[in-house]
DNA sequence: AATGAATGAGGTTTCATTCAT
DNA sequence: TATGAATGAAACCTCATTCAT
């Protein structure tokens, strides 16, 4: 009788390991510059084994970016469930984006280089999910309006700017780490980088958005 | 009697040409997916001209990068000159990033490429370029701060609101125009197109920046 | 039960190929003018399983050159062990010498354009081996001189005397075949490709070396 | 009128650097390892020059090669008519082999790679030469033998011994400083590298030969 | 006679993918 | 499932040669 008990089976655990191998590559080097023989060895598993389980380069990586992507939608509508005003869902939306980012850095990554490259190359599916994050905020900043509490906007400038400064400031850690020059002159940067960033970003979007400066 | 009109050389000619294009297919397809076989195509030059002219493509690329971010730098800085006050010289800063990327869309893709690969690649002269034009941002701020119109805030945060939402709205456009699901629920994206997109991110910025909301 | 008989494995056969192959051409066009391809095509091997197995171009040189000289050097040292007077010892050094270059002409070759190269390319390892040779001599004629059998001479004059002549009697060969004129007046060049020319410089090299004319 | 005295003109002056530094850059590398832009670049003269004055690059080979072995052959053949006796005139066909090496080190250097080659690339001019050469070695030693003052030997082996030990020591001076630990325990290798080595292969050459040692 | 740019073939190396075991 | 070897199509780069001026 075989023991059936839920414990990863190798199947789930070599399928795993080439995932996360390969975000974590595709994120630093994005799709060309990635080898398939460096995903294999960083991932401690044979080449012919991305083959079998997986697919060609091209399948790994769509099945890398809808597995980032889709959940990420969803659960964010969820947690909005639980805000009430619209500035709480504003602020929910904003440390959730940044939240997704901290705990898997490829994500920023790898969506930069999808705008950058236009999303050429983004399967139809995850194009879905972007779509579903950017109903949200539309929603969210509709219901501000309607309530006279949000200056009319454009969500999209919204959005764009939360996403954009939040990517970028993940992404570029190292370029700044590259600017002494500038870090003398500003000292708000060092105690910045462990989360006041996107306190700072909630400020300034909602002292953009709400009509009373009451916070 | 010779014509010394300063028609360009043929040098000149084939160097301009090697260059627009490798700027153009390097932010369609990024670093690793350029083909310098489809560059030397593209531009109509033989592909050992490249060699010839420039050098190895890792030097192309280098000598694109320089070329397109070490002028931006410079004119920023003067344009800002003829600025007054402290919001003026916000304005011009987002007008004038906004235009850039306008006039060379390939200026946003490279750098949301090199961004998103942390900088790993950036020559050590554009890395430079960056840190000029970040540090007008933080002169700025500092100013409007000090001349109590503007709330403290971190310089960093603005710079990347600003530059995030600028380069995600140009890098974005073909993933957008993929949404006709929202486009629908949001006619407002039809009519932002155009321009209304920097507005939008002018007045939100100047927002969540000035103190007293006279606007 | 697993057959364990130590037949060649397929990576053993294949690198063997290749590095039989390579030697031969490297010998007959040198390292500048052979090429990748030819080798592999002239192995029956993909070239692609050239830098699989061995590495780059200058890599398989190195090893090429590496394998001939390598053992060589320690073959000669232990004949000479069981040679016993200082007569019998050049006697299996020449003869060894000749031997070697017998059995593998692409030696001699490859030794004449190191050398014609000034050694430039030689990797340090192999230039240790013919350090080894050179040691060996120098040995042997030092024993002669102090058991006054020989006059004291310099050992890398008969060295090179030794290692040049048959270097480049075995690589002239298409040479010397191209000139019939010579030939005609030298009958006895025709006999002696086969063996007697090791006798000749034998002869020569001892008498040149021992102090009484006894043989 | 013009200036016609034999003052070297421009072309001959071209032509000259060109074939010199040929000689140079082709003793160096190799005819398949030489560069034709470099070849112009260290002699100082634009590329096309070299196609435009002298032909391509086969026929620049061959030209320096022709230049080069022309004359040593008829040179020697009358050196040795001013030596009188076999002795003598093993000595001057020593020294002048020597000589010739010493005054243009290229020339061993080329010949160890034809010879390493099988001559495969030399023209049969060049072959001409080398066999008046030989044609000269075999002469002294037949009237030794038939004077009853050198022992019955292959005239061959004696020019490849002296051949092959002058090509070799000329050119493998690069390699011999690369090793100190044998220069070490042969103190006498360090006067050798000014002349005495010739000195020492005629020594060996002539106990070898003549019948009586009473030099 | 001289120059710098151009050309195209071919050289070395890499890489996604597949096969045999 | 897993492995190491194999494959072939490019990719990058070089070089002998020629052309326009």
């Amino acid at each position: 009788m075989q023991d059936t008990t839920p414990q990863t089976s190798r199947r789930d655990d070599t399928t795993r390991r080439i995932m996360d191998t390969a975000a974590e590559v595709f994120s630093e080097v994005g799709y060309a510059g990635a080898r398939v023989d460096a995903i294999a060895k960083k991932a401690n598993v044979n080449k012919a084994m991305i083959y079998y389980h997986i697919g060609d380069k091209k399948t790994l990586y769509t099945r890398v970016l809808h597995e980032h992507f889709g959940q990420a939608a969803n659960r964010m509508r969820e947690l909005l469930k639980q805000a009430q005003t619209p500035e709480e869902k504003i602020k929910t939306y904003i440390h959730y984006i940044n939240q997704v980012m901290d705990e898997n850095p490829s994500k920023a990554a790898i969506m930069m280089r999808e705008m950058a490259g236009g999303g050429r190359s983004l399967p139809d599916v995850v194009v879905e999910d972007i779509a579903t994050i950017i109903g949200s905020v539309v929603q969210i900043i509709d219901e501000g309006i309607s309530q006279n509490r949000f200056h009319p906007v454009n969500p999209m400038c919204v959005h764009l700017m939360v996403i954009g400064a939040l990517m970028c400031h993940k992404a570029s850690r190292p370029i700044r780490q590259k600017l002494p020059h500038i870090a003398d002159a500003m000292d708000q940067m060092a105690a910045m980088d462990h989360g006041d960033f996107v306190n700072g970003i909630e400020t300034l979007i909602l002292r953009s958005l709400t009509k009373q400066n009451t916070a």
